[in-house]
DNA sequence: GCCGGTGAGTCCTATAATGCAACCGAATAT
DNA sequence: ATATTCGGTTGCATTATAGGACTCACCGGC
C-alpha cells in the first residue's frame, strides 16, 4: 500500500532514495541547477500536471532539498545546500545516460562552461588515489 | 495515467531516470553488485513483494541491466555491462546519503577494499583537470 | 514411486501514487 | 474595471505498489 519503507536504513543508497528517489524529484532538481525557480516554469520544462510538482514541492522543501524564498508577491524556489549537494549524482547520472541510452532527437550534453568540451568520466578513487572498479568496493556494517 | 514520458529525451538525465529510475531499480543492482543472483535473495533482503521484484526483473532484463543465466534448474540474475557502468552513480549516491541522511541503527558504508577506509568524495572534474563546482557546468543542446 | 519442502513465480484484491482537466483566488496587465 | 496570468486545489480516472494466497517444477528423503 504505502510505497516506502527505507527511512532510516543502514544503507546510505536506500536512504538517499528515500529522500530523492521518487519520480520527478530529480528531474526537477535538474532544473533548479539550471537555474529555473518558478512553479510555472517548473511545470512548463517538465511538463509535469501541477498537483503533481506542488506535491513534489512541498515534500522537497520538507526534506529540506529546496527552500521557498518569498519574491513579492510569489515565492521562489531555491536549492539549498543539501539539494546542492546531488550535483556529482546527477552528473554521474548524466554520463551513464549519455552513454548507455539514445536521444531520439538532438540529445544535450553535460559541459565544461569554460571550455565547453565534456567533463572527464566520473572515477571512484581510493583514499590513497588508486582508481577503484566494482571488485575494489565493499560496503560494510558498522 | 501512464508514469512515464521520457524515452528519446534530450537530457541524459531524464533518459537515465527513464530505465533506473523506478522504485526498486537501483536497489535491486545494489544487491546485484553484492553478489545476489538468486531470486528469493534479492526478496529477502529488499523486502519486496515477490510479484514486483518478478515484474521489476523482468524489465530490467528487457533493458539491458540484467541477463539471466539457467544455471542447471533456477536462473541466475547476473549484471551485464550497462548494469555494471552504474556503479559510480550508486556510489555518488551512496556518497550523498552519507552525509545528508541519518541512519537509525548502524549505518553501512562504502569503502575501499583494501584499505577498507572510506573512499575519496566523488569529484567533477573538466577536461583539464579543474575540479568545477555546480556553476562551472553548463548543459548544452546540440 | 510417493511425500513434503523449497524456490520461483503468478493471480487476486486493496490501497497509494500519478495524470488530466476543471476550478479558484490573488496579483498583474490592459 | 476587466481580462489574464500565476500558483495552486479539488475531483475523477488510471496505473503502480503491497500483501497474501495459490500454483508449479524440482529436490531430498523414505
Amino acid at each position: 500500500m504505502k510505497r516506502k519503507c527505507l527511512e532510516g536504513d543502514g544503507c546510505p543508497v536506500a536512504r538517499a532514495l528515500d529522500v530523492v528517489g521518487d519520480w520527478w524529484t530529480l528531474l526537477i532538481i535538474r532544473d533548479a541547477f539550471a537555474g529555473v525557480t518558478r512553479f510555472g516554469d517548473f511545470q512548463k520544462h517538465l511538463g509535469v500536471a501541477k498537483n503533481i510538482l506542488a506535491t513534489r514541492l512541498k515534500d522537497m522543501v520538507e526534506q529540506g532539498l529546496l527552500h521557498t524564498r518569498d519574491v513579492g508577491a510569489r515565492s521562489e524556489y531555491q536549492l539549498t545546500d543539501k539539494g546542492r549537494a546531488l550535483m556529482p549524482v546527477l552528473v554521474t547520472l548524466a554520463q551513464w545516460g549519455e552513454t548507455h541510452t539514445e536521444p531520439e532527437q538532438v540529445g544535450a550534453r553535460v559541459l565544461d562552461a569554460r571550455s565547453l568540451k565534456p567533463l572527464r568520466k566520473v572515477q571512484i578513487v581510493a583514499e590513497d588515489g588508486r582508481v577503484l572498479g566494482l571488485e575494489d568496493i565493499v560496503t560494510q556494517v558498522g
